[in-house]
DNA sequence: ATCCTACATTGGACAATGTCTAAGTCAAGA
DNA sequence: TCTTGACTTAGACATTGTCCAATGTAGGAT
């Protein structure tokens, strides 16, 4: 993702140090934000940034397919740097924590054309949950 | 459903009329609504039912594994009255109507054990999205 | 190098959804 | 019928997200 930047140049993006500084955040470890965790990370390289930026850089860049949106609960919803390999989640139900998980075969197939009602499908999203090791244990 | 209601007392529950009229809402139509929802139709057959009151009681009846909570978007959770019959969702992108569906084949066993991570898996949630066949022509 | 301007940012008000609490009410067993 | 602990209520509060008018600025034009 480190040439995150420069697709997003290339699309017309200004490039403005608060956009940078988001990028820069769903760039390192790859977890799963809330946007307010985005937000309270890029605020300890650019103080100033605002909750409204975060909310609207988070939100072109779920437009432009570069980060996705997940929701596993009725909670904030979380953003997904690894929008360019296709994946699921595995969520823990206790303590909340989100692995991406690689499936086999294509979860399309498993819903019958006579159960689709007329419906363009054009997306699947599959969530399992379960204890992680270590809530299992505690 | 029918038998909801005595199913309920006899795990102890006290039967008042806004329990009732809860539940009595989610036994009508198949439908998928949200807390405020349940609460506005509610209201109708008892119009000094609060708010807190049906959050309480869908909560209680999601406990009891008596409902579904499903949160298909960032939005309000909706309340899927079905939960005696394994189902999964497919939801409409632009207009958000739900309708259950059934698979083929069980979709736990498309996560391979190496990709589990040592979680206790115990639940699978699939969503597909597209347009319904109102929104596609429109 | 400087200027322009359309686009970006800001802070704070507002909206939607959900949770909590203290005080009053009532279902159902004794 | 009485009693009591569980239930309900209204409204304050919390969390998450959106919107807007005023201000700032990136990057092309000069």
């Amino acid at each position: 993702m480190s040439d995150l930047l420069e697709r997003l140049r290339g699309r017309g993006w200004r490039l403005t140090a608060q956009r940078r500084v988001v990028a820069e955040v769903l760039d390192g470890d790859h977890v799963h934000y809330t946007a307010d965790e985005v937000h309270a990370r890029a605020s300890e390289r650019l103080p100033e940034i605002s909750r409204a930026t975060v909310y609207n850089t988070l939100g072109e860049l779920v437009s432009l397919g570069e980060v996705l949106e997940v929701s596993t609960d009725g909670r904030a919803k979380r953003y997904d740097p690894n929008a360019h390999h296709d994946h699921q989640h595995l969520v823990c139900s206790r303590c909340g924590t989100i692995r991406d998980v690689h499936l086999q075969g294509d979860p399309l197939s498993a819903l019958p054309e006579p159960e689709r009602y007329g419906f363009q499908v054009s997306e699947v999203t599959v969530t399992y949950r379960g204890l992680c090791p270590n809530c299992s244990t505690a």
